[in-house]
RNA sequence: UCCCCGGUAGCUCAGUUGGUUAGAGCGGGUGACUGUUAAUCACUAGGUCCGCGGUUCGAGUCCGUGCCGGGGAGCCA
């Protein structure tokens, strides 16, 4: 690299001066050729929306045997002063004194990626040159942007970031499948007296798991630091075919000490307000691109939701609202079972038309670490400190609560669930030694991505999904 | 896991009640064209109609089955 060379997102910033020498580096998105002699080259380099238009003419000594030839998806390191551009579309361009070809297309015939509409689906079988479309070079910039956005936010408000393990030895939740670790031989596998394979023989000595979450672990940090989170992969071996799974995905989970549930909510508020603020000012060519070309109301729904109080409402309420919809649903909203998807997605496309934040779950349907509330008047059961963010066309993008932090009630909440305290027993120090009521929530990054590009399936959120039947790339 | 829908050229799709040699646009190649913007125009190459089995004189088309993809539901983030 000399020091001629810039990112297209400098130039088109200014970096350099017009009437100067400069090169840059990048795809192929098209070529057109015209009258007299002269080739327009498209030139991305991922390092923003727009693509560079570099002017090639027949002077070019490799003009008719290389440049006539450079279709979508070659490499090219193009070298000539930056002028304002002639044409119309683009302020500036670069008139070429060398178009160098670095990585030719073998098969341009068969080259997937053509400057033309592909499906998503297809696009998901090419999943390695996906990242040359518009679509998903915007989107892999608002993951990243979003995804500093987060450490920033967390950073500035005197959080600490946690790394949780990957490789566990129990299930956080009791519930849920999980991906087993092992280094056994799976064609022999040794046996205990009674039969049972011998995990005491693994690696570990132990069964081990990948983890569902990073909660269990990041409370203890929570109840020494006070203010902790991770970020990081996450992992459930759940059948689950839906737009809004994965098998492999990167969860955020915030943990906050000395704070209670409406704490929690004012957090993810606050939280989620900061990353779409992020997106909007440091993204707004790609923002732009998904509203135009994706969800039409992609930029605007996050401008409202900037400005507008999160709807918090009971669940208790929420049921409440449901009934007396006069809406038909295929199942009948109830005090105690939990909020079907087509219940969310009334609150929050319809009778909201907003994200909600629905708190104080029936104690039968959540997990057993999140706290007991007292029962109150016009409730027909216990409650728990539980909070969901609903939000239009996602469903659920956070689901938190307010940890129990009493042991005697945690203890009887853990027997009625069937876990083995010996194996939680340093979860239950925690409220041996020095408890304070804490609580924290999990955000699906996929899921905010998605929420944020207008991306309908979140196998598109993520570079390379991991679903059921399909591990590929 | 359950319920629907789909699989035809590199891509996006059309293909009638089963009937001759399966088509179009884009992309590719060749050529034309006074700086183009998904450039335009002409010519051209390109097919295991997802696999297997069946019905039929005859299957891209109908039936069975398998695989793959999509949407919805459940589980959840």
């Amino acid at each position: 690299m000399t020091a001629s060379v810039y990112s297209i997102r400098e130039l088109l910033a200014g970096k350099a001066e017009l009437q100067s020498q400069v090169t840059i580096q990048g795809w192929i998105r098209t070529r057109r050729d015209s009258k007299a002699g002269l080739s327009f080259l498209q030139v991305s380099d991922g390092s923003c929306f727009a693509t560079l238009q570099v002017v090639a003419d027949n002077q070019l000594a490799n003009y008719a045997d290389e440049v006539l030839h450079m279709t979508s998806g070659c490499a090219v390191e193009c070298h000539g002063t930056l002028v304002e551009s002639q044409g119309r579309g683009q302020s500036m361009e670069i008139q070429a004194s060398s178009v160098k070809p670095i990585g030719w297309v073998e098969n341009p015939d068969t080259y997937p990626v053509q400057p033309k509409r592909h499906t998503f689906e297809f696009l998901r079988e090419v999943a390695h040159l996906r990242p040359r479309t518009n679509t998903f070079g915007a989107i892999t910039r608002v993951r990243h942007v979003a995804a500093q956005a987060v450490h920033r936010y967390f950073h500035e408000q005197g959080y600490y970031w946690i790394n949780t393990p990957l490789i566990t030895a129990s299930d956080a939740e009791g519930a849920g499948q999980l991906f087993r670790v092992s280094t056994l031989d799976q064609l022999n596998l040794p046996r205990t007296d009674s039969g049972a394979i011998d995990y005491s023989k693994d690696f570990f000595g132990q069964e081990t798991f990948l983890t569902v979450s990073g909660q269990l672990n990041v409370e203890a940090y929570c109840l020494a630091m006070s203010k902790v989170y991770t970020f990081g992969p996450t992992f459930r071996a759940e059948n689950s075919n839906t737009t809004r799974h994965l098998a492999e995905f990167w969860m955020i989970e915030p943990e906050i000490a000395f704070a209670d549930l409406d704490d929690l909510v004012t957090l993810a508020e606050d939280f989620l307000k900061y990353i779409f603020r992020a997106v909007l000012q440091e993204c707004p060519d790609d923002m732009a691109f998904f509203a135009q070309r994706i969800e039409p109301q992609a930029i605007q729904r996050l401008e409202t939701l900037i400005e507008q109080p999160f709807q918090r409402v009971d669940y208790t309420e929420a049921v409440d609202i449901l009934q007396k919809s006069g809406k038909k649903f295929d199942f009948k909203p109830e005090w105690g079972i939990d909020l079907q998807t087509e219940h969310e997605r009334f609150l929050t496309e319809q009778h909201f038309n907003a994200p909600v934040v629905v708190v104080n779950y029936p104690d039968e349907i959540k997990a057993f670490y999140m706290r007991l509330n007292d029962q109150q008047d016009g409730e027909p059961g216990r409650t728990v400190a539980a909070m969901d963010v609903l939000a239009p066309g996602i469903g659920e993008i956070i689901g938190g609560s307010q940890r129990e932090e009493r042991l005697d009630v945690l203890t009887s909440r853990m027997q009625a669930h069937d876990i083995d305290l010996e194996q939680y027993s340093w979860y239950l120090d925690l409220r041996r030694y020095g408890t304070v009521p804490h609580a924290g929530f999990g955000l699906g990054f996929e899921r905010l991505v998605s929420y944020i590009t207008g991306m309908a399936n979140i196998r598109d959120a993520i570079p390379y999904p991991r679903v059921p039947g399909n591990a590929g790339f």
